[in-house]
DNA sequence: AAGTCACG
DNA sequence: ACCA
């Protein structure tokens, strides 16, 4: 387990099935920071409607399989990147790489992706409590990568009154959740503004995951 | 409402 | 509460 993650600083039990696991090297952030560069050139980021009418605060993209789209239909799992009619960019092997590597850190083996959605917070961004419940298979966990400026994640329980733990989350964090709490409710308070290592004006999400 | 705003 |  513990090997498979050698630049863990620390390991912290949120619940039943999920799993924070941090730091990843640095050599490895700049490299996913490269791929996803090179996907936003083919896939832009972009700002979904929530149902309701509300603009998403983060601005969001994808790659692989499927991406997760907002529209007039709701909210769902697309081949085709609907602002650009073609298909999502493919998974980078970094990508299907680090997410299979920390999932079996966290207990979940065999993990493979089929959507790499990449959120952008802005300082001020953040994303209310929600479930991700749009895939057709709850089986594979969650697993989420973040990368410049640090948040506080709130990490609820399976019902949305249920009180959310903050968990501060820095560059090289990376989240598992599966099993029990893959339906847990979870959000970002909004990014603050500050100085990071990493010299990033602002956060950004993977976040990987089985669709059907 | 995966958002925003008004009001106490 | 709002009423997409």
């Amino acid at each position: 387990m513990d090997d498979l993650f050698p630049e863990t600083r620390e390991r912290l039990s949120l619940s039943s099935g999920a799993v924070l696991l941090g730091g990843f090297a640095q050599a490895e952030a700049q490299a996913l920071l490269h791929a996803v560069e090179l996907i936003t050139q083919q896939a832009p980021f972009r700002h979904y409607r929530v149902v309701g009418g509300g603009r998403m605060a983060a601005a969001m993209t994808a790659c692989g399989e499927y991406g997760w789209v907002s529209d007039e239909q709701g909210y769902r799992y697309v081949r085709t990147d609907p602002l650009t009619g073609r298909p999502w960019p493919a998974l980078p092997s970094l990508f299907l790489a680090l997410a299979g590597r920390a999932a079996q850190a966290a207990g979940y083996a065999g993990f493979v992706p089929q959507c790499g959605l990449i959120n952008r917070y802005a300082p001020g961004a953040g994303m209310g409590p929600h479930q991700d419940r749009d895939e057709h298979t709850m089986e594979a966990p969650v697993v989420s990568v973040s990368l410049g400026l640090s948040a506080l994640f709130q990490w609820g329980g399976a019902r949305r009154q249920d009180a959310c733990r903050k968990v501060p989350l820095h560059h090289g964090d990376v989240v598992v959740w599966g099993g029990p709490s893959r339906s847990h409710f979870h959000g970002v308070l909004p990014v603050r503004s500050a100085q990071s290592g990493t010299g990033l004006g602002c956060r950004y999400n993977l976040t990987f995951r089985v669709v059907d």
